[in-house]
DNA sequence: GTATTTGCAAAAGCTTTGCTGCAAC
DNA sequence: GTTGCAGCAAAGCTTTTGCAAATAC
């Protein structure tokens, strides 16, 4: 399943475009996150930038973050907490997507819609809001968990 | 601006249908959430809810807001993280809205759309994903804040 | 009367911050 | 050489949990 993300490589650019200081541990993140291609919450992507630089610290995992979600370039998610209250990021796709959540299994779908950039146009023509960021999650149960209804009891049973 | 909520008063009925225990703390807390008629955070929530029963504590507010989340009752948002990493409640809306969040005056507002409900819809038509909660929430500048861009610096310069 | 809920206090989970030394430009 | 970043450790804020006493039905 093909995401809608956009080319590797571009988010160490992007900073580099607009003046932003690019160091080791920065870089080591950046690589993770575009490696990963989606969905790192803030803990995993510490362990596996350690690989590229192993003394990142989990505050600078925290701080770059930060920097990248202020200069647009990431978005951050929540998918529905289905695991705990910490949060998720991943590269800012080229085209905006649904997240799916399954309640059950925790199987996380995306879903690209012409519907949902054309939501995102009614809300500032009609409001007059300049959209920067917008996060559209769907939680409940997937295809798969309505089949085999009633079951499955764990969770976690089809991957993710 | 009229909100797109349900008749008042009718959590606690769609408790006692489903056989749920009504409780002092619960019907208090129940007719703060009815009566705040959106948006409000745990604590503010044991704020209010103290006028009515003194003795309500923090753990039963969390406790009372999952149970009326898996009942359906509640949704509970997010709001951009605009206040920091709590979450906020309001009754379930006739009608789901999108939540704007302006970054810098902090406003919320709400935006009813039949797009909204076409592309939940959709996402339930063509993945076969059973929806049971849908969040939208859109962060940017506001029109008002758009429009005397760079006049105002402070948060919360215009009243929510 | 019995099963559930509550308050209290403590813990847990995730994220942020202060400070000093270090790295980038 | 300056300015901003990183590591470390500590604190912060929201939310969850264990347990004995109280409450709803």
């Amino acid at each position: 399943m093909g995401k809608p993300s956009g080319r590797k490589g571009s988010l160490l650019q992007s900073l580099r475009d607009r003046h932003v200081r690019i160091t080791s541990q920065r870089k080591a993140l950046i690589e993770t996150i575009e490696e990963a291609d989606g969905h790192l919450d803030a803990y995993t992507l510490l362990e596996r930038a350690r690989r590229r630089s192993p003394d990142v610290d989990l505050a600078t995992v925290y701080r770059t973050l930060e920097l990248l979600k202020k200069q647009g370039l990431i978005d951050e998610l929540d998918l529905m907490h289905l695991h705990g209250e910490k949060h998720y990021y991943e590269a800012r796709a080229t085209r905006s997507h649904i997240h799916l959540a399954c309640f059950r299994c925790g199987l996380i779908e995306e879903f690209v819609s012409p519907l949902y950039e054309k939501l995102t146009t009614e809300v500032a023509t009609s409001r007059g809001f300049q959209v920067e960021v917008s996060r559209f999650e769907v939680g409940g149960i997937c295809r798969r968990c309505s089949s085999s209804e009633g079951n499955e009891k764990s969770k976690g049973i089809h991957s993710v």
